[in-house]
DNA sequence: TATTGTTATACTCTATAACTATA
DNA sequence: TATAGTTATAGAGTATAACAATA
């Protein structure tokens, strides 16, 4: 915080990186995944493991392949990431039965009821890293973020409504 | 693209993570980071060392404490960073008389050749990956996120107005 | 005593290739 | 032959602690 930053010498165009609204977007989700990772640590949970389950609470059982993608996570990674999750009791597997290649991940009610409380500390998160924007801002920057999703084919749907209570 | 998303079932809600923007940020900002480092690698600099070197040459000569606060990476990372940068004669370290346990940290006049190229390719990225959003749309990505990392003290400056021409 | 930079290290994340079982 | 999942592994990113030089 105060960490009186002396040799920034002139600064004269104030911009830097800045410019380059790539970077920043880096930048700043290193620093949401680490507010995130300290904040579910206690909970035990890692940030990647928590996104999982909220997809798939979120989105219903699906094959590995379509988490993977959700998630922008590597199909070897996504393994290994399941792994630990189904050896916690919080998702399972099973096999589809139409395509016996596949596996059916799917939340369990365990990980569900965890779900909630890592929803809490989640939110507060957010809450905590965009206070520098209002509601309606936060809304807008939610907005684009999604778009941009969509159109890299990062696979995330729009933001319309949230219709179920779920916690 | 057209990878045949077969097992993605229901999607009733349709939400997903987009609920909290912070996950949807860290993954754009791992996204953009690996579009970042496929375009960079041919040219033989890494996204980090591209951040630096943009910083370096807009910002001025610092210490590395300043430039790891305005990058936000630890200063035992910088280190081996910086060392890379000066090993290929992109960058200058030499000590601050005023104060002989700093290094400041230059752009070298090669690391200022190169990062014409280098801004030419990161704005081709930065492009393409917003290629979803129209340039206001894109200006107001941008100010919402300078603004969520000053709030967050993450060190960014407004995004002004650029006042020089260097490429 | 505190700070800047450094080194070493351990841990996580990411990407690639090779394998299996099913199709 | 191609696809879903798995395994192993190498590479990159990250965080921590201990240290030397300087303040």
């Amino acid at each position: 915080m105060s960490t009186d930053v002396t040799t920034k010498p002139a600064s004269r165009s104030g911009d830097g990186l800045a410019q380059h609204t790539g970077f920043l977007l880096a930048r700043l989700g290193r620093a949401v995944t680490r507010h995130y990772r300290s904040a579910l640590t206690p909970i035990g949970l890692k940030p990647r493991q928590t996104s999982a389950l909220l997809t798939l609470r979120d989105e219903g059982a699906m094959s590995q392949q379509a988490l993977g993608a959700a998630l922008d996570i590597d199909a070897s990674n996504l393994v290994v990431l399941l792994n630990d999750l189904e050896g916690g009791g919080l998702i399972l597997r099973r096999r589809d039965p139409e395509d016996r290649r596949r596996h059916l991940v799917e939340i369990s009610k365990r990980g569900s009821k965890l779900i909630c409380e890592v929803e809490h500390a989640s939110t507060q998160i957010d809450d905590e890293f965009f206070a520098g924007l209002d509601s309606d801002e936060r809304a807008t920057l939610h907005d684009l973020l999604a778009r941009v999703a969509q159109s890299t084919d990062v696979s995330a749907r729009g933001a319309s409504g949230d219709d179920e209570e779920r916690c």
